[in-house]
DNA sequence: TTTCAACCTACCAATAAGGTATGTAAAAGA
DNA sequence: TCTTTTACATACCTTATTGGTAGGTTGAAA
């Protein structure tokens, strides 16, 4: 399995605020029940969309969080890449530490490198309006 | 990550029994001393190999594996299918007691179920005769 | 009968997955 | 100013998976 939990909750949290229309903060109590998700998880992972800007959040009473852009401007690959911290299909590609000393003969890395790219492809060619009205 | 060593492991082994030729049987202490891969390790994943006739295995003196089909016939998807169990990106997609009750109206499953159409297209169109040509 | 090699079983350490518990800080409302 | 509500932070926990190792048994050939 390649995408966990947390890049898959982050998505749906992500997309309920976007169907809950972006005029005011929603908090993150209505989006668990709503999705069924649990609470202290979702809190556990927003603070990283966060501070990297794709949500804005505020404290107390009638707070929660909203979109900081409209859905069209999200990608699929960006939400994934910020949560899950890597698509690479194999551990030889998830950091320069863990690249094999045998990857200048290695007769399949090349493989793994062209999936890895193929499915960064394909999750940056979605957004969160795709996802909304169910264009794949 | 979602291909693990066991199945790369796989495909390095019978990469490096298609390259030593098919006219005897190789030992796995040869292939384990060749390809830097611990022995015992090798010695775990190959009887999945051998029950499903990919490779025939010989006990003895003189023993040890060999392809029981010419490279071109081995798709790399197949490999890692019975080695890693499932090509699924997200735990939703490995078998149907995992399938999430929220299923029929999740935005998002439509977009995992394609990729992973996608993923195993792309493995199932490789070769083992492909690797070892670097056909990418 | 020795030697080699597949194969089987049990174990083990490290890491990741998927959370829960318990708080603190900030903002609004009464 | 106090209470409520919410984001945010930290520590912990259980379970499963990963990536092996250890030790032995079985089978076949020399």
């Amino acid at each position: 399995m390649m995408i966990s939990t947390r890049g898959r909750y982050a998505l749906r949290v992500l997309l309920d605020l976007a169907e809950q229309g972006n005029d005011t903060y929603i908090p993150m109590k209505s989006v668990a029940e709503r999705q069924g998700l649990s609470l202290k998880y979702i809190e556990r992972i927003m603070p990283a969309l966060s501070k990297n800007k794709l949500v804005e959040g505020i404290h107390g009473k009638g707070g929660g969080y909203k979109l900081s852009r409209e859905p069209k401007a999200y990608t699929v690959g960006e939400i994934l890449r910020l949560t899950e911290g890597n698509l690479a299909p194999v551990s030889c590609l998830e950091c320069d530490e863990k690249l094999c000393s045998r990857a200048d003969k290695c007769k399949t890395l090349p493989m793994w490198t062209n999936f890895h790219k193929m499915a960064n492809d394909y999750f940056d060619k979605i957004t969160l309006e795709d996802l909304l009205k169910n264009n794949i």
